[in-house]
RNA sequence: GCGGGCGUGGCGGAACCGGUAGACGCAACGGACUUAAAAUCCGUUUCCCGCAAGGGAGUGGGGGUUCGAGUCCCUCCGCCCGCACCA
């Protein structure tokens, strides 16, 4: 079978198919005609339009509840992938559903529109960014809306509109004014060659991506967010979101990493001025052996101004780039300074002070001491330099004679020794008791410290928002006044040089002081693309408010977002910064909440096959045609192509598969359901064209038997008969155990057993054989289950459906159906048998069989007995309506 | 390196609070229909032994708790995500 060649009623838009099916005429669903029409159909009736108020279904009933439905908005490279299709889908589901449920829903949609890619194409191509950006949108709304989603596209924005940007730059203005926002100098990736400031990402192996030269740091005075104010409340809050994913919530805790700890400051021979440093274990201090600075740290700075060897370390390090990750991977080193520091307890004790390019200047005071007995890097580091090692917690079952620390550190617990005022205490004691200590003998100081760093939010880019600041020489860095913004990107920019455009430009920045009104320069940084995406989700409520960037009203009426759905790998900076956003908003007072995501999902990633030919290149999943057996043949010259395993869709790997294609060539429908029914939507999928052909014959299937059912069906509507035959009740069961299931499993986000359980309906309804008419009555209230139940997931062909039952309104504006309850719970039970914990028979029972009653029927069976025979029963294990377990 | 997660048939997965492992789909195989193919329909399908009845093994590896473990604990292995200037 080819892999994603269309099938060949797509390969020309008519409908040939005419065969008749068995006793009818019968032709294969349209999909074309049909999604249009109802994507139409839904337009016209204004069926997404969020609604900013919403009167009362009667007279004194309560307005509907809001429902506001969110996924993270994509970023505008040009066409949707097909992480977007399980994304949007997702949601979309959820936004169907709740509405069905009563829910007044927002569901908007918009374009994540600045970043570098942009500026990229306008590199490699000569697009200017604006015109890229903007063309890929509208081939992006295009895509999307092929999807059938029920968003309410009225509500669109794009943060690079102006009209997007200027209340950004306001916002800007007042986390100014509110003290959120400062000025300090900080860490870039410099590009001597290129002379520009790189991405981290831009950054391989030490060296710039397009000019290959080793990478520098450089110092640039920038602007920060000061979230850190935030970081106490940040950490607690994250215990009240009880509807997120427990492993986000514990990764943003380690994220802002607050730590108990002591700053303890150490004389250094001959000089005046201590050494500052942070530790987590000032109950370690008597094991320490050497004390660290960072490359960075001020000391080291002016000790390298008189030491070329050190000056060359620092430089070492420098070139290993800002990235944290660069930083813990490289290989433990240090720079012996010749200095010396006086131990602030053990008379004369001296330590040697290295610089280390571990040590981080963002993190505590930029110096450590090392305890290399019981911490792995430090150990590491004596080892290296030979340094001394001396264990002073001694483990539990651990003799103070001959214990002794050889490649592995000791990290645990246990009783402190060698360490004078401290022997013999529980190291959180001995904590308690050395900080008492320093702080007597104003040597230190206990602290609470916080691993998570203000938000540096300054880009030397182009194609962001503009930073509203003008320097003035006399006056410094004044804000642009707010109503003289927005302060706007100008179009004519070149990308002939490197650097920063707007820098470049001859006369954008060249402006008057608005405080002095002396010749002054405008900002030329750009603000960070997190800063647009910290705060959409607000705007959404009130997208076309202009003399303000949010209406408060509004944004109380539909925030917090009640589902939120996005990747897992924005768990932690996007949502962070959102989270500190959303406080900063309401104490300036657009909104009264301060969590703007009350529930948050994750979704996994979608996977493919990998192709490489002979030669080692990658090959496209159209490019190779898959045999039985699962081997491959490149399918123009038919040379073997090995299969590799399944890794995430991307352009570098050739294992992406376009969902225009996809939905082109099986509808949105079919696309969709596949995208449900693989795979729990928070784990990884993975695509194969087995599975959306799977997809597509239930979509025929379905359209099919409902095809074939209806001539026969009681018109719409039709009472319930009086009474109600064994077959027709039994097929009422499954209808509405599949309510009741497939509601759970969609409450739950378990959308793969919502379809599974939606299949194993359909085949009960394919074997059910209607006689008497209850039958028929039975048989259509299934087809209207069915309709119902997968209109979420496939909204066009539940209107198809739902029309063909005889239906004259549209599905989507219908309440969800109710399971009766009396349906839902079966009347007898099969129990499992186990005879010492194997299964060895199962029994029916009728439900809820008292204990004793379910003993002797388990005991009676044969296959027990048999077993049973002859030894005496130690005990009998009773679970009402699941198991008996015989032990012998 | 640090932090977080995942691992079940040939494949994707199901299994509620520790209670019948493999629902459902895909693939494969056998059959029906057809001049033929496609489509459709019916059946089989965790592995091993056995004609069968039946028995044994089995949820990444090893160990533990329990009447009972895919699920809980310890440990090891493999893969994935994030690491602050990609979005």
């Amino acid at each position: 079978m080819a892999l994603l060649r269309p099938p060949p009623w797509a390969r020309d838009n008519t409908m040939r198919c005419r065969r008749p099916g068995p006793g009818t005429s019968m032709s294969r669903y349209n999909f074309k005609e049909s999604e249009a029409k109802w994507q139409a159909a839904w337009e016209r009736g204004g069926c997404f339009t969020a609604r900013d108020s919403e009167p009362a279904a009667q007279p004194g009933a309560p307005p509907k509840p809001k429902y506001y439905v969110l996924e993270m908005f994509p970023y505008p490279s040009g066409r949707i992938h097909m992480g977007h299709v399980r994304n949007y889908t997702i949601g979309d589901v959820i936004a169907r559903y709740k509405r069905a449920r009563g829910f007044s829903v927002l569901h908007p949609m918009g374009w994540d529109a600045f970043g570098l890619p942009a500026e990229n194409a306008a590199m490699e191509r000569g697009e200017p960014p604006a015109e890229w950006t903007h063309k890929n949108i509208a081939a992006m709304r295009a895509q999307l809306k092929m999807m059938g989603l029920s968003i309410d596209w009225e509500r669109e924005i794009a943060t690079c509109d102006p009209s997007y940007y200027k209340h950004q730059q306001h916002l800007f203005l007042e986390f100014l004014e509110h003290d959120l926002i400062y000025r300090r100098e900080s860490w870039v990736n410099w590009d001597p060659v290129d002379q520009t400031v790189l991405a981290n990402e831009q950054v391989v192996e030490g060296k710039g991506w397009r000019s290959g030269a080793p990478i520098e740091r450089r110092k640039l005075s920038q602007w920060f967010f000061k979230i850190t104010e935030f970081s106490e409340d940040l950490l607690q809050a994250l215990g009240r979101l009880d509807r997120w994913p427990e492993k986000v919530r514990l990764m943003q805790q380690n994220w802002i990493g607050r730590s108990e700890g002591a700053r303890v400051y150490f004389k250094i021979a001959g000089r005046e001025t201590p050494l500052e440093i942070f530790t987590t274990r000032p109950d370690t201090l008597f094991g320490a052996s050497f004390c660290a600075l960072s490359p960075h740290h001020p000391l080291a700075a002016e000790l390298a101004a008189s030491d070329p060897d050190l000056a060359d370390f620092v430089a070492e390090c420098d070139r290993l780039g800002t990235s944290e990750e660069a930083i813990e991977t490289a290989e433990k080193k240090g720079y012996d300074t010749g200095l010396k520091v006086l131990h602030p307890f053990v008379e004369g004790q001296e330590l040697p002070l290295y610089v280390a390019n571990f040590v981080l200047m963002d993190y505590g005071t930029g110096a450590i001491f090392g305890c290399p007995a019981h911490d792995q890097r430090d150990l590491d580091f004596a080892r290296k330099y030979t340094l001394g090692v001396l264990p002073v917690v001694l483990p539990p079952d651990a003799d103070a004679q001959d214990f002794a620390v050889g490649d592995t550190a000791y990290v645990g617990d246990g009783r402190i020794y060698n360490s004078d005022f401290m022997n013999g205490m529980s190291v959180p004691d001995a904590k308690k008791a050395v900080i008492a200590r320093l702080e007597a003998q104003e040597m230190g100081t206990g602290t609470v410290q916080y691993r998570l760093r203000d938000w540096g939010l300054s880009r030397q880019r182009y194609w962001g928002c503009p930073i509203p600041i003008v320097h003035c020489p006399a006056c410094g860095p004044v804000p642009v006044p707010a109503d003289r913004l927005p302060v706007l990107l100008p179009d004519d920019v070149t990308f002939d040089k490197p650097g920063n455009p707007l820098h470049h430009h001859p006369s954008w920045k060249n402006t008057n002081c608005p405080s002095c009104g002396a010749t002054a320069e405008r900002d030329t940084d750009t603000m960070d693309t997190f800063v647009d995406s910290s705060w959409y989700f607000a705007r959404f409520c009130c997208p076309q408010v202009e003399d303000k960037p949010l209406d408060r009203d509004m944004v109380d009426r539909w925030m917090p977002v009640d589902q939120y759905v996005g990747g897992i790998e924005h768990a932690i900076l996007h949502l962070l910064y959102s989270r500190f956003f959303t406080r900063g908003l309401k104490r300036f007072g657009y909104t009264s909440i301060e969590e703007p995501f009350a529930g948050l999902f994750t979704q996994g990633m979608v996977c493919h096959e990998t192709y490489r030919s002979e030669a080692g290149g990658w090959l496209t999943p159209d490019e190779i045609d898959k045999r039985p057996d699962g081997s491959a043949v490149h399918r123009d010259s038919g040379n073997p192509v090995t299969v590799g395993r399944s890794e995430k869709m991307s352009k570098s790997k050739s294992n992406v598969v376009d969902p225009e294609h996809i939905i082109e060539t099986y509808g949105a429908d079919t696309a969709r359901w596949f995208m449900l029914s693989d795979s729990p939507p928070e784990r990884d999928m993975e695509w194969t064209a087995g599975g959306i052909e799977g997809a597509w014959r239930f979509t025929q299937r379905l359209w099919r038997l409902i095809g074939e059912a209806a001539p026969n069906l009681p018109p719409a509507g039709a009472p319930m008969p009086a009474k109600m035959g064994d077959a027709a009740t039994a097929l009422r069961r499954a209808a509405h155990k599949t309510i009741d299931g497939v509601t759970r499993d969609i409450e739950a986000f378990r959308f793969n057993r919502a379809v599974a359980q939606v299949y194993e309906f359909t085949n009960a309804v394919t074997a059910f054989q209607a006689r008497g008419s209850e039958d028929y009555w039975a048989l259509r209230e299934a087809f209207e289950v069915l309709a119902r139940l997968t209109a979420p997931m496939m909204p066009h062909l539940g209107e198809e459906m739902w029309r063909s039952l005889g239906y004259a309104d549209l599905l989507v504006t219908l309440p969800w159906p109710e399971a009766d309850p009396a349906l839902v719970i079966d009347e007898s039970v099969t129990v499992a048998v186990q005879v010492n914990g194997k299964l060895r028979a199962t029994i029916d029972l009728p439900r809820d069989t008292e204990e004793a009653a379910a003993r002797e029927r388990a005991l009676a069976d044969p296959a027990v007995q048999r077993l049973v025979e002859g030894k005496a029963l130690r005990k009998v294990i009773v679970v009402k309506n699941r198991i008996v377990n015989v032990v012998v």
